[in-house]
DNA sequence: GTCAGTCGGCTACCATACAAGTATGTCCCG
DNA sequence: CGGGACATACTTGTATGGTAGCCGACTGAC
């Protein structure tokens, strides 16, 4: 089997997971993944062992793996690191922000607008991974992406509608035209309404599958 | 074996790591691990894994796998996610906090001024743990404790002396001083300078022992 | 009908065996 | 003496076997 069986496994498994393909509660049994991969069981255990530690499936010793339910509190918690860590980064980048960097994110807006609803994912990590590597943390992508990914997960229902895209395209431009003129009150204010718009789409997302949620333990 | 081998290996390794009983650079022989513990090699590569998601230790293919040695821009990124986290977190505090957590707050600090220097690491982790918890984002502890286990490592040298603690247990007091009393800029920046006198203490630690610093990459 | 006991099948966990690639030391040749 | 090819002893990656424990369905007694 390829030479590079985990990474392909666990990057299957982890878009599978975040894109609804596998909903939150299904079982996973490493014997049937690893038939349906071909391959054996010890790239998809680990990969599952790497997916528990990013807190997307749950593993119960001797029962079973499932991919971990939405819960509010894990969805608040994973948005607290992103504001908090998406922000810091934007404060300092007011100062170190170049016109090169400004171009950039402008096409990347750009190339939004015109993208399709499907390849808008990929653009907007692009772009935000972009504000962090203005200020020089793009090294804090790791620890935005694992929160991201829950959240992502957790909207992941509403964003096909063309409409939300189009909202979340005029955000990314409010908060370059900010940073852009140097702005930073209004450039962090921007970029926290941004990144809070999650928790409305998590509710549309929770009126249509209120079965994927489970309640926060008291 | 123990049922858990994992998690004993992983916690093992992972304090080993920290706490420069294995000095960045040296190999890590999954074998040589594996019998040394009594263990098979399984759990010890699942844990090599995980310590390797966490950048502390880099696995090459077919070559070996290092305990990450120590790069500065790794510090400053690993300083930099948990500064925001914390200090995000403290600015929430300060509208939630309630007199038993003060209370809880200087009963710990006491502590650590009692304590013999082996004892403050977890007393220190405590801490700063729970003023995660006064503001609700005590399951962001994951994110801050990946971090700091960098810092931890960086510093680790330096924390023996005595007079070291005594300045840390200080400015964890100035802290929860000001906590208590609502002054909210005070607050976050007596934490944002107990946190950043990380610097000072790795640049010690790096006059010590430059053999476990590498340059970073162009 | 109801409940206790048991048995079968499933799970993840740990151990072991095999495969493939790399670095190194050695030997031979120029 | 210097350099290159090769054999060997490692490394991690993958595949497979065996074990302990949990869950559920079935059975039998009351």
């Amino acid at each position: 089997m390829p030479r590079g069986a985990r990474a392909h496994v666990l990057e299957l498994l982890r878009h599978r997971i975040i894109t609804l393909q596998i909903p939150p509660g299904a079982p996973l049994s490493e014997n049937e993944l690893a038939a349906q991969l071909g391959v054996s069981r010890t790239p998809v255990r680990e990969s599952v062992i790497l997916l528990a530690e990013q807190g997307l499936v749950s593993v119960v010793p001797q029962v079973g793996t499932y991919v971990a339910p939405l819960r509010l509190s894990d969805i608040a918690s994973a948005q607290f690191v992103r504001e908090a860590l998406e922000v810091a980064s934007l404060a300092e980048a007011l100062d170190k922000v170049g016109d090169q960097d400004v171009a950039d994110l402008r096409a990347l807006v750009a190339a939004q607008r015109n993208a399709a609803p499907d390849a808008f994912f990929p653009l907007d990590e692009e772009f935000h991974l972009r504000l962090l590597s203005i200020s020089g943390h793009a090294s804090a992508w790791r620890a935005v992406s694992h929160a991201k990914a829950h959240l992502d997960r957790a909207r992941h229902l509403s964003l096909p509608l063309p409409r939300q895209v189009d909202v979340l395209v005029d955000q990314h431009e409010a908060v370059v035209d900010a940073l852009a003129q140097g702005r930073a009150e209004e450039a962090t204010d921007a970029l926290r309404t941004h990144l809070r718009k999650v928790f409305d789409d998590v509710a549309v997302v929770r009126q249509q599958h209120p079965d994927y949620f489970v309640d926060d333990p008291a």
